[in-house]
DNA sequence: AAAAGATTGTTGCAATTGCAACAATTCAAA
DNA sequence: TTTGAATTGTTGCAATTGCAACAATCTTTT
């Protein structure tokens, strides 16, 4: 949320919401907030705990993001196929909507602050760039252990730290990494063994190099 | 290029490149441009073709990207690590290179064609991410017959065709779905022995569903 | 505090894949 | 037009992985 009205009053961020298509959403927990066609739409996480998930044509389901507050998702920004995602709240949530479109075409770039919004939202949409580079690396890695290893090499580079505290359940990573979680498990133990790494519960030390 | 000056008149181009930290570089065919510390620069292909290429701590090189007129990079539009990632240009080229960092803070947004500036890049870079997001589906998949029927169906989704024209050489095709090459030859063997496929060259005719 | 649900660890086994090595073909350059 | 380079097809074999099926822990909810 505060990246994407960076610099922005809460006065400027409301005239802002009024220029623009824009509406508050609020839903329980554990509901489908959209199944599809919500086209151009670009999101943004106010209160609460969303995933999206992409079931594809054998059925398998895969959850593409995970977002907390102040993360942003769209059909621009996050899913391929908006027939087969899913965008399910895993707690009580709220989100912001607000129409790609009204953005691209909105005529008032004269308000300096419609403009720091554009700046915002490409700041976001770069990094949302990097994630996915960061993701593509370990996904073309052709080993369950070369995949482990980029995972922790990227988060080490990013935290400046040996020491990872896994941000989400083994299972989750086993599904960021694309592999059978059980073989994860294994290749985990493996590690282990070998001397590479120690573990307790979701922390994670690297002993390597 | 026509892209990133989208209804952005020659004229106001020139001041926009004069008001930004820009500059056009040339280089000749097999050189390697920038093999790493240009940080925060987008880069706009104007003329030729250019491959950035990455090699991990193992010396595995893989094809991040193919770029040709018009396409657009840059630290944070391509590439994680910059220490390991080369742009390499596969014939004479010329570059328009521009500091992010000048857009971002640049003070000048009551100039009309700055602002379509900074949308035509939100476009591009949300473009981006669907690219990044297509790629991340297929290599989610779990067998290499899975990676190419997704491969295909993306393309044919896109192009709303079943005959399929490969944009580059199976050899590029295995490293984009990130498989062993003659593993993906077998596969692509079966598919033609189960009847699912149909191949002449680089053209692909699905004959599924 | 008990029950239900989710996560984690483990293992055998079959299926898939990478690797290596080579021949055949196509493409590009001199 | 010839020569070298790159691409494509093929196959045996060993290594890796997914799958299935459980048991054992944790977590959450009632």
């Amino acid at each position: 949320m505060e990246r994407l009205f960076y610099q922005i009053s809460d006065n400027e961020k409301e005239k802002l919401l009024r220029l623009l298509e824009t509406n508050i959403l609020s839903f329980p927990k554990h509901i489908v907030m959209f199944s599809n066609t919500q086209d151009n739409m670009i999101g943004i996480i106010l209160k609460g705990h969303v995933q999206i998930t992409r079931t594809d044509y054998l059925g398998n389901r895969t959850i593409i993001e995970e977002l907390e507050e102040g993360d942003i998702f769209g059909t621009l920004l996050s899913s391929l196929d908006s027939d087969e995602c899913e965008v399910i709240t895993k707690e009580e949530s709220q989100v912001l909507m607000i129409d790609y479109n009204s953005i691209i075409q909105c005529p008032y770039t004269q308000y300096k602050y419609f403009n720091q919004f554009i700046k915002n939202l490409l700041e976001i949409t770069t990094n949302k760039i990097e994630e996915k580079n960061e993701r593509i690396e370990i996904l073309a890695k052709k080993t369950i252990r070369d995949k482990l290893l980029s995972y922790f090499n990227i988060y080490a580079k990013k935290h400046g730290s040996r020491i990872i505290y896994l941000p989400f359940s083994y299972t989750t990573l086993a599904d960021y990494i694309a592999v059978d979680r059980s073989a994860m498990s294994r290749e985990l133990k493996y590690l282990k063994e070998e001397g590479f790494i120690e573990t307790k519960g979701r922390k994670i030390t690297l002993l390597y190099k």
